[in-house]
DNA sequence: TAGGACATGTAATGCGTTACATGATTAT
DNA sequence: ATAATCATGTAACGCATTACATGTCCTA
């Protein structure tokens, strides 16, 4: 029994008492979207299917006339999340960057053009950085003070420090460029 | 009309003098499949619908029985490629990675597996950046000084550093981990 | 002479996003 | 009241990978 994922996503996520579907997704957008982006398309079909595995319990959560569906781990989920944590099946990380690709193939520009490319993708990277030290990691934080789990803070804090990399990295090809020129 | 980033994947290799369907893929599994992954389902179909487009012409390259489709570009193909080098469309970078995915989740282990995990992190990081540094980086090198062409291997460079910075992050994180255990 | 690389394509399949559809609740 | 958010789903579409199919050339 082998499950993609996104199953795994929704597993973890209703460990942190994360229950409802909806609320997964807003709560993968501000966390974990930056490593595994999903959609509602997709947690929702999810979620039905592990719960006919019997990996996720499903309940209604009576809100006034409002329905709403509220999933906890079953015994076997919570074991199948344990196992793929333990497990070190490596599915080949994938990255899709056509800033980079634009990079690769720079030299058919004039070298003043080269250099506001460069710039291009180090604002981004700032652009980029700013945001998950504003959202991801205040969001973050608050789940380690008020949950006691520590690791999506970090999670939050290597997101943050790759871009701040990648802003350095790129500062320091732009004086190199500038040194040439 | 708006091309999909392969299609500028392909004219930036045909500008390199790269020639055909197969070698462009050949040649990007060792240069550009870092941050942008392709595959021969999508290269010859997208090749076929440049020429239709004007962006690339094709001959019949004899060698023997054997015929090989060569392409290069148009004037139209090298102003297309032109512009998309200047352009500033904001593709939203995509990454996917099942290994953060679980760091994230790490808290539902006790301390000394989460260790084995950030360990495990680790030591991919250690075994892309080799391969980058053995395999990318010195194609990338021959690149330059055949044809004067720097930026491949400035991505190049970008790749191994940048894994390398994920080797010395996640060696840090093991320190704090220890350091509280 | 056999296996691997060169070379070109198509078909089937899977995955993921966007758009569509619907309705309750809350804040302004 | 009315717009935004909460909440749940399905359908259509596009993109990408894997598998299939075919044949030549070169090297061990």
């Amino acid at each position: 029994m082998r499950l993609k994922s996104t199953a795994y996503l929704l597993l973890g996520m209703l460990r942190m008492g994360v229950s409802s579907g909806y609320a997964i997704k807003r709560t993968a957008d501000a966390s974990t979207h930056f490593f595994w982006p999903t959609s509602l398309a997709q947690v929702y079909p999810q979620l039905a299917e592990l719960e006919g595995r019997g990996l996720v319990s499903r309940r209604d959560d009576h809100h006034g006339a409002r329905v709403r569906s509220a999933y906890e781990l079953t015994s076997e989920g919570e074991a199948m999340l344990q196992t793929w944590l333990r497990s070190d099946r490596e599915v080949a990380p994938q990255m899709r960057d056509e800033g980079l690709l634009r990079m690769f193939f720079a030299d058919a520009l004039p070298e003043e053009e080269q250099l506001a490319l460069v710039g291009r993708l180090r604002r981004r990277a700032q652009r980029f950085e700013a945001v998950m030290r504003r959202e991801g990691l205040v969001a973050a934080k608050a789940v380690r003070e008020h949950q006691g789990l520590r690791f999506p803070e970090i999670a939050a804090r290597f997101g943050a420090d790759l871009w701040s990399f990648c802003d350095d990295w790129l500062a320091n090809l732009e004086s190199e460029l500038e040194a040439d020129a």
